[in-house]
DNA sequence: TCTTGACTTAAAGTCCACTTTAACATATAT
DNA sequence: ATATATGTTAAAGTGGACTTTAAGTCAAGA
């Protein structure tokens, strides 16, 4: 059982954040002694999910809207299941894009290595496709997180 | 050679979205025929870095920075070189994160794909340790992006 | 010629996710 | 007893990343 102070510090966030996050809806059921929240192991379960919506970006109000469906019961089991798998299949599609990131800056890594060694740039811009591990050439389009 | 219509669709962004980035210094030194933007080979290299760039959540701020270091020359190519390096250890970081969160939307998955079945949720909850994938159990301390 | 569409700039507006402030209550330590 | 720390709420403020608006230029097609 912990006091607002303890999870913010746990969770690296700030208390103004937690209260934010329960006048939002999204940290719903917070139980008070003394007029004061007190955290429970539950609170503690849902603040781990919560962290993974966070993560990928899910705005407050889709979050809202899956713990709003969550509340109704049985009846929208189905409509969670997809609203889940939706999400799933985004952070994969996201972890994908990472992987191409990660690409570049491995490659960005081999040419500043590559500049310094030489002493400057102009090295290793005439070495022509020289790129040990870049062979991505089209730009990815964007796709807006709102979308999904 | 493209115009900004052009570019903008390509990219899956606004034409506004590019002049503000134009202006804010992140996509520098675009040609101009009679006054209007002319994008070439070299501004879609940059594009491409820089779509990597935001993609990791980079600051606008951040970015410029790394530009002006690159308009100095060969005198900062360690310090673009360390900067390179600390954002490719943060999209790694990044995408472990990713990795747990996936799991957690996968243990959702399994859940709801049980409960489906059963026909109600109190079915799943009372399987105790009943996950097939899920085995954290902490909270990961969120870093916040501007710390890099 | 005139309208349509694509371009330009500068400035103001919007949205989201917090963060800060102010005013107050309660609890613990010296 | 009194200072310090932690808690509370409601409301206003902030920062970042665009987005929208307004006013204008220019080129091609009917």
């Amino acid at each position: 059982m912990y006091k607002i102070k303890e999870v913010a510090k746990m969770l690296g966030v700030s208390t103004a954040t937690l209260r934010y996050y329960e006048q939002e809806g999204i940290l719903p059921n917070i139980k008070r002694v003394n007029g004061i929240r007190v955290f429970n192991d539950e609170d503690f379960k849902w603040l781990r999910v919560l962290n993974c919506m966070k993560k990928i970006n899910m705005p407050i109000k889709k979050i809202k809207e899956y713990i709003d469906l969550a509340m109704m019961g049985d009846s929208t089991l189905k409509e969670r299941y997809h609203l889940i798998l939706e999400q799933k299949e985004f952070i994969k599609a996201e972890i994908a894009k990472l992987n191409n990131c990660l690409k570049e800056f491995e490659y960005k890594e081999w040419y500043y290595k590559t500049a310094i060694k030489a002493g400057t740039e102009a090295a290793v811009k005439n070495m022509p496709k020289s790129s040990p591990t870049l062979e991505i050439d089209e730009i990815p389009v964007k796709i807006k997180r709102k979308d999904l």
